[in-house]
DNA sequence: ACCTGAACACCGTTCAAGT
DNA sequence: ACCTGAACACCGTTCAAGT
């Protein structure tokens, strides 16, 4: 890549985390282009879909999470590792209001550029489900795919403005029917895990 | 209102909702004019805000799920009382895609169209949640609005088309977080319910 | 190689001009 | 009273013309 290509690349990476934080992932695409200071033609050569945007500008977060799993598999309890991953996965996609639904669109579609992401963030999930399914304390009866439609759920209330501040709660509700499938709350499923070791 | 006013509200109105049942509520307010055969400042004339156009097209399924809350109270246990309705709700949602949203934002807008409606749908939830509240088979830590907000966040999950076809499942899984706070799955709370009367 | 301005076909919104 | 066509300021996308 050429010095200036690359410099506007930058730019309007830069910009791009800006606007579609303060805007949404809906914001404009021109409006990117001219607060980078770059023709909007450039823009789509560079991204040639908003997708294709988002997955550079996700990337950053995408492998954070990545890492973030693994950590908490080899630090923490199987339901603590589960539930704290689960809050970080939703505090991450509340940065970028209205990227969980492309997220979602993506997992289904080979060819969007969010793809391989997505389908990789929902297998962290998933072994971070397994583990805890395996030691009793998450209910058998949901998969990866059903852990990401969850989490994406809360995370779509969290950008709606008239829910937002009950997503904390919200969470501990959904987690509690993913947790035990007794049905115990959070708490009371440390507990029992605590009391087999 | 004017015979040929009328002729064209109804003819707008119907053209919509076969749209919006296609394409989704952020349909195009032009395309829908077109193919009501009206001019596009018609349209804005008799629905100033694409709310005020879903709001006059949700009616008809707002007065209903309202009917059928009387009715299911009158006639069910309250936990199945309250899970039927929240079905019934997500179905209704899933007619016209997108449109939850639109719902969400109305709660806490009291100048949206759809502002009333939603607080009345809201206060129908409310209180078949607190009729199984009092029954002691919903748990007593969420409220109306939270019951809303799950609600509007499994119709949002049908939206979804890589989840869709598991959002029956996940309205079970979330709809045992509501219920029975002890944790127990639907049939139990039933169980626990007939047990007691 | 890379960039850009202009053109294109859309969109929601407004309003003067018609009946 | 009610309707309409045209104008306006946007949008994403494409492409010929520039360096």
């Amino acid at each position: 890549m050429r010095t200036d290509a690359k410099k506007n690349y930058n730019a309007l990476l830069a910009v791009a985390g800006t606007v579609i934080t303060e805007q949404g992932a809906d914001a404009s695409l021109r409006d990117i282009a001219r607060r980078a200071g770059v023709g909007l033609a450039t823009l789509f050569r560079h991204f040639p879909t908003r997708e294709a945007l988002l997955e550079a500008l996700l990337r950053v977060n995408f492998d954070q999470m990545t890492a973030r799993a693994d950590e908490l598999e080899a630090a923490t309890s199987p339901a603590d590792a589960l539930v704290l991953w689960l809050e970080e996965f939703i505090a991450h996609a509340h940065q970028y209001r209205g990227v969980v639904a492309s997220m979602m669109t993506a997992l289904e579609d080979p060819q969007s550029p969010l793809h391989a992401s997505c389908v990789t963030m929902r297998s962290a999930g998933t072994r971070l489900l397994s583990r805890a399914q395996a030691e009793g304390t998450a209910r058998t009866d949901i998969d990866g795919t059903d852990l990401f439609a969850l989490a994406g759920s809360l995370a779509w209330l969290g950008d709606q403005p008239a829910i937002a501040p009950r997503v904390d709660h919200l969470f501990s509700v959904v987690s509690s029917a993913i947790l035990t499938p007794a049905g115990n709350r959070t708490t009371a499923a440390r507990t029992a895990s605590r009391d087999r070791d």
